[in-house]
RNA sequence: CGGGGCGUGGCUCAGCCUGGCUAGAGCGCCUGGUUCGGGACCAGGAGGUCGGUGGUUCGAAUCCACUCGCCCCGACCA
């Protein structure tokens, strides 16, 4: 295409709204332009570019037997209520009303649409297993969109929903997802990393994320560097670091001793000269309505996923300092399990094994030391603590690094919940009816495109992976007034379309300069400078990435490009 | 929803504290000319209800109140 009939509105100057990478250059650019927060035009080179990874996906998708279909993403109010989703997603869901007064929402997701032309129309096990997927614009009503693309209120997903007759088929179901979502991720030319995933609210029993390292995302993973083990922190398990002291050794009592006016572990770390290792932490939060005391060590964080899962009730809340001091007779500050009898104790697991440490005396301005469970007090045993750098791999046992990401996808073992609840039955082999099982599985399509550009970026622009990228080729005459310069630019782009390769003719009457800086910024992965030693017969092939350079005859420019690209 | 910041030509910003001429700069844009390997130069030109509403004042971009929008932190989050 001709540069000069398109519109590419770069900006020479990086917008005052973004912050992180990607939204700065997309902006700047002149991908995309926003048009409320969370919510943003594509203009021509991101759809260009979300187009190509659309059909990546489309086509291993198609690969794997999923069948596209493309749904309403207006939907009525009574299949989320039949799911119970409409109550669950709170204020996350978009909802309005028809003139009739009648609730609608904005999908989400598609559970719900998905499982109500199955259960319409899916009879007989020999109807299964079944694949179904689309590519719609998803709306969520984002508490604070941010970001640029990577976190917005309307945008693109790839999702698809497997029916099958039993755990064995959802697991196959799943397996050929996690494949086509590695050589979708690959092919996109993305560096990813897929962890165990916490599967929250929608149920099911195994997940996965698919995560792009980046200091812009949102979530913070586990990872192992050596043994590859990778979760979500929100499911992340690990052994702890050692304590840095060891415990005191010999079956002592506890026994008080005066802590005034120290209230934290840092300041009762201090007091006594007691690494935070050596004490335990003692949390009262109210869950499903009712206190629960958590004992965890002194320098661990409790996980509010696992605990939320654990009291079954997500919604749980710190206790309130005047609930506090009704139930221990003490502040927060001086709180511990020794004689607690009104409420349940969950101990985390790190705590096992250690000897007299320290903790709250449930007295003002006292604590304890001398405490170990299972003597002292009990508790149940549970996993309440969020994994932290330097804890030990439990697989390898070496130390786990904790690293920001972007999520690009995600892959569900959704089990029973929406066809149970809404009432999909087939008939199995022996005329009985029986409920499929599902599986959901989405791709964030801008996020595919927004973490290439986090991960592939200089203080020049873009450097998308050829698969991905708007053009794959740029051809960049020097001087538009020197006539030879023109010409043999058209003949090799006339050549580069021959080759079937995505190309665009810089044809604009601008300075080099300009141009240089404009391709850069967009992004095209190769260059072909037609310049100077033109009259050498010679133009100059520029790979954006790695800014290397090369001199090849005029004639052999378009096939250069093309066989570097094929590699 | 809590905390912070910002709204002035298309973009980046100055002016506001301490009210006072026709509201500025750089970039971009238009016309003409010169130029042509990393965001050129000269000359001329277009473009702004200073987010909105109300108030104070002889007079408001500037002060006050309300309000809308956007960004960041937190909360939230298939």
């Amino acid at each position: 295409m001709l540069w000069s009939k398109l519109f590419i509105p770069t900006l020479r100057e990086d917008p005052a709204e973004a912050e992180v990478a990607s939204h700065r250059l997309l902006l700047r650019a002149g991908y995309i332009r926003q048009l409320a927060a969370g919510i943003y035009n594509y203009l021509f080179l991101a759809q260009r570019s979300l187009l190509k990874i659309q059909r990546i996906v489309r086509e291993e998708m198609d690969a794997i037997g999923g069948q596209e279909m493309y749904l309403p993403a207006l939907n009525p109010a009574e299949v989320w209520q039949e799911s119970g989703r409409w109550d669950v997603m709170g204020d996350n869901l978009f909802r309005l009303k028809d003139r009739f007064g009648r609730d609608l929402c904005l999908g989400m997701t598609h559970e719900e649409v998905m499982t109500v032309i199955a259960r319409g129309e899916l009879r007989s096990y020999k109807q299964l297993p079944q694949i179904w997927y689309q590519i719609q614009t998803k709306f969520r009503d984002e508490p604070r969109p941010k970001s640029g693309l990577l976190r917005v209120r309307q945008f693109l997903m790839k999702d698809s929903y497997t029916f099958d007759m039993d755990q064995a088929g959802l697991d196959a179901a799943y397996d050929k997802h996690y494949r086509a979502y590695c050589r979708i991720f690959d092919r996109c030319g993305l560096a990813y990393t897929a962890v165990e995933a916490h599967s929250g609210a929608m149920g099911g029993s195994q997940s996965h994320e698919f995560m792009v390292a980046s200091e812009a995302g949102e979530d913070l993973v586990a990872v192992c560097p050596g043994c590859g083990y990778a979760a979500n922190l929100e499911k992340a398990v690990a052994v702890p670091a050692v304590p840095s002291v060891a415990d005191p050794a010999g079956d002592l009592a506890p026994e008080e001793f005066h802590t005034p006016g120290r209230k934290t572990i840092a300041e009762v770390a201090a007091f006594t000269g007691l690494p935070e290792t050596s004490q335990m932490k003692s949390l009262v939060v109210v869950a499903d309505g009712k206190p629960v005391l958590l004992m965890l060590r002194g320098d661990h964080q409790l996980s509010e996923t696992k605990l939320g899962a654990l009291v079954n009730d997500p919604e749980f809340r710190p206790a309130h300092p005047e609930e506090i001091r009704q139930w221990f007779g003490a502040e927060a500050g001086s709180l511990g399990p020794v004689g607690v009898t009104n409420m349940p104790i969950l101990a985390d697991q790190a705590l096992v094994g250690r000897r007299n440490m320290i903790a709250g005396a449930n007295k003002d301005d006292y604590h304890l030391r001398h405490v170990t469970l299972g003597e002292d007090f009990q508790a149940e045993i549970r996993d309440l603590r969020q994994v932290a750098a330097g804890d030990l791999c439990a697989n390898c046992g070496g130390a786990l690094e904790i690293r920001k990401c972007v999520e690009i996808g995600h892959i569900f073992k959704l089990g029973y919940k929406y066809s149970e609840s809404m009432g999909l039955r087939v008939l199995n082999a022996d005329g009985k009816e029986v409920t499929p099982i599902m599986g959901s599985y989405g791709i964030g399509i801008e996020r595919i495109l927004a973490a290439a550009i986090e991960l592939y970026h200089d203080k020049d622009g873009m450097m998308l992976p050829p698969s991905i990228a708007p053009f794959q080729v740029v051809i960049t005459p020097a001087n538009n007034s020197d006539a030879l310069q023109m010409e043999a630019a058209r003949r090799v782009y006339g050549e580069c379309q021959a080759l079937g390769l995505d190309a665009l003719l810089d044809d604009r009457d601008e300075r080099p300069g300009v141009k240089f800086k404009d391709a850069d910024l967009i992004g095209v992965p190769y260059r072909i400078v037609i310049g100077k030693k033109l009259g050498g017969g010679l133009v100059e092939l520029v790979e954006r990435k790695t800014r290397q350079s090369a001199d090849v005859a005029v004639a052999d420019a378009a096939a250069a490009v093309a066989g570097r690209l094929k590699k």
